[in-house]
DNA sequence: GATCAATCATTGAAACTTCAAGTACGATGG
DNA sequence: CCATCGTACTTGAAGTTTCAATGATTGATC
């Protein structure tokens, strides 16, 4: 039997709920798009990359690391550090233990670049997704994402409760950039003793 | 002012659900690209444009309409259409009463394309998304979806069933010629009612 | 210790999208 | 009539992502 022929076809509501996804997503992306395109001059993606940075420890990830956070290709990571460093926003060293990895620093330009850009990032999210939603509206949505997450991204911590880390006495995050974050330039960085990894963050 | 200082940031559990939903938007969209580069060599855009000609009257739509309805700019969907046209699954066509506009119609071999391609896809809708949700999850993410698409897309018809042209006030009895610089093979079908369109193209 | 597979990362070409003009036609108003 | 503005669409260049191929290092095996 080379096709098969009982393709399982969306009912009605399926497809209305389908094509109301795709629309969604792809208006919602474009509208994060032009806002930072517009007020910073930055691509989404790459405004990622700086707040994953930004909440990292020593504000320093591993490519390897950098790519899974933001979910992107090695490839695609790569080219996207070689841009911001162009930029002077980011700088790579080499791991000290193992010679393969390279380690993606923010500097403080690139630190800056985030909080400038933060408050208008998350002014958008707010104003075109939180504003809207009741809060029974968000928890149904938390919970159908963290559903549809698990059979996308088989390891992917959802982390649904579990504190990132265990004295993690404030919220941290990139889009709420905090100013009292050691400066940790040096790559070569401390707390590597635990093989597990050392944050989870879910986006 | 030059400064808001008072943005209001996202709580933990709209950050974590912002976050699921970066996720979510880019794994999926990867996945559904993945599967039709995979199987049809197509990028999902390109599907969506095939997906949605076929379902129109007489497989025919203006530039403006085609870009309308899978939300693309008009650069976008030129470009896109000049590949697919390429592929012989496209022509196009002059609008017969406003010559400013271009009509794009799905070929016979693109409608092959598209039913070639379209249980693959659909199958993969299928099993990332609803066989993954119970009845009240989808009902509840159609209601989010909605919610949220009012406030990015105010003129769109969420389109649960409103086609684009209801009862086709004029149907392009004659969208052939123009002498200028046009082929018009023939993509004039006058069709109102084709076999079946009964098939659903997902998307 | 040498080998082989797996991991970490980079590169260049090709593909897709966006941005900034630019062309052509239609509608409006003097 | 014709000047002007708005709409419909296209194009080329620049930017981003993907794909395929490659180099370098580590870990496991014999």
């Amino acid at each position: 039997m080379v096709g098969m022929t009982d393709t399982r076809w969306l009912d009605d509501e399926e497809q209305r709920t389908w094509r109301a996804f795709v629309a969604f997503s792809r208006l919602l992306s474009e509208a994060m798009e032009r806002q930072l395109h517009r007020d910073e001059g930055l691509p989404f993606s790459y405004y990622l990359i700086l707040a994953m940075l930004s909440e990292a420890p020593g504000r320093s990830l591993t490519m390897t690391e950098l790519a899974s956070v933001v979910r992107a290709s090695p490839s695609r990571m790569s080219h996207a550090v070689n841009k911001l460093q162009a930029n002077g926003w980011v700088i790579r060293s080499r791991h000290p233990e193992d010679r393969r990895a390279i380690i993606a620093s923010l500097t403080d330009e690139g630190m800056a670049v985030v909080e400038k850009a933060a408050p208008g990032h998350v002014g958008e999210v707010r104003r075109l997704v939180f504003d809207r939603l009741t809060p029974e509206q968000r928890e149904s949505f938390d919970d159908i994402l963290s559903t549809l997450l698990v059979g996308l991204d088989p390891d992917a911590p959802i982390c649904p409760d579990t504190p990132v880390c265990p004295t993690d006495p404030e919220p941290p995050s990139a889009l709420c950039p905090d100013d009292d974050i050691d400066e940790c330039q040096s790559p070569a960085d401390d707390c590597q003793a635990p093989p597990d990894d050392s944050d989870c963050d879910a986006a």
